[in-house]
DNA sequence: CTAATTTACTTCTATAATAGAAGTATTATT
DNA sequence: AATAATACTTCTATTATAGAAGTAAATTAG
């Protein structure tokens, strides 16, 4: 939740938690951004489908770098661009998105259009997918992570 | 979402769609009321402690029973009183929300006051836990849905 | 049988959040 | 030196939410 009295104010409720910082129609996009697209930058993130505003975009990096979930570093070949990256605890939510890929899969069908290969990997072993996309991660980081913070 | 430009109108991204369903401050919490905590009508739902406001709570459970995720019934005792109650769909948002739940557990630990028994038995079994919740949802269907739809 | 109460909403208004357009500062390219 | 790119920031109109109050039908109490 983005406003003022949140639901950890008034609830020790992990799922009501986890709202405060995921339950908006925004941030688990740019997790997704981050996770399994490979956009790692603002401008990326600006031009999706879905079309964010810019002022939105950045009121949602910069709570999810508050909470934790994200961080950010410099990118390696210029000094106006930054780079976005997952933390440990952002990317620990990929045992929770892969599940709400397959819930969608399974209930909204209609409505999607997922890449024929992912598709066929999430039917028939989606734990693979998770851990590709977890080594994809890992490989991201070790290549534009050299260096700083 | 539940503005006018939902996401499915733009992509066919399973997490876009999802959210145009579950993605606000409330709907998943009516979820869980649902599939947690035993409640199956409006004025318990009314009554918890994230303080809902009626209108809002209205229009969620009417856009959840449109997308297919609620169901409603009369109550047994009484022609005032109306059930609310998960069809398949939305019980099977179980696979999303246990792991939300671990989630939390894992790195929201401060905020949360989950009950004892509880937080054991999803550190020493989730899959358990997952499947008691079921069982109990499948027997207060038994016992609350015998007539009608 | 009547009056009070309960339940599930509905309506209204003030406040908060979001969308969209336009601008700014810094860095890089031509 | 001028132009462009990147990551924001600011502003305004629209939309959504919170909170208070009201309504209609069903039930209970006296």
């Amino acid at each position: 939740m983005v406003s003022k009295v949140e639901h950890r104010d008034r609830t020790g409720c992990p799922i009501a938690c986890a709202l405060d910082i995921i339950g908006d129609h925004w941030t688990l996009l740019i997790i997704r951004n981050l996770m399994f697209l490979g956009l790692h930058e603002y401008k990326e993130m600006l031009e999706t489908e879905e079309q964010i505003s810019s002022n939105i975009l950045t009121l949602r990096l910069k709570m999810l770098q508050e909470a934790g979930l994200i961080a950010s570093a410099s990118h390696p070949e210029s000094k106006r661009r930054k780079l976005y990256y997952l933390t440990p605890t952002g990317k620990d939510l990929i045992h929770v998105l892969v599940p709400l890929v397959l819930w969608s899969r399974r209930n909204l069908r209609e409505h999607l259009r997922i890449p024929k290969d992912i598709d066929h990997l999430l039917e028939s072993d989606p734990q693979a997918f998770l851990q590709e996309t977890l080594q994809r991660l890992i490989d991201w980081e070790r290549i534009n992570l050299k260096t700083s913070q």
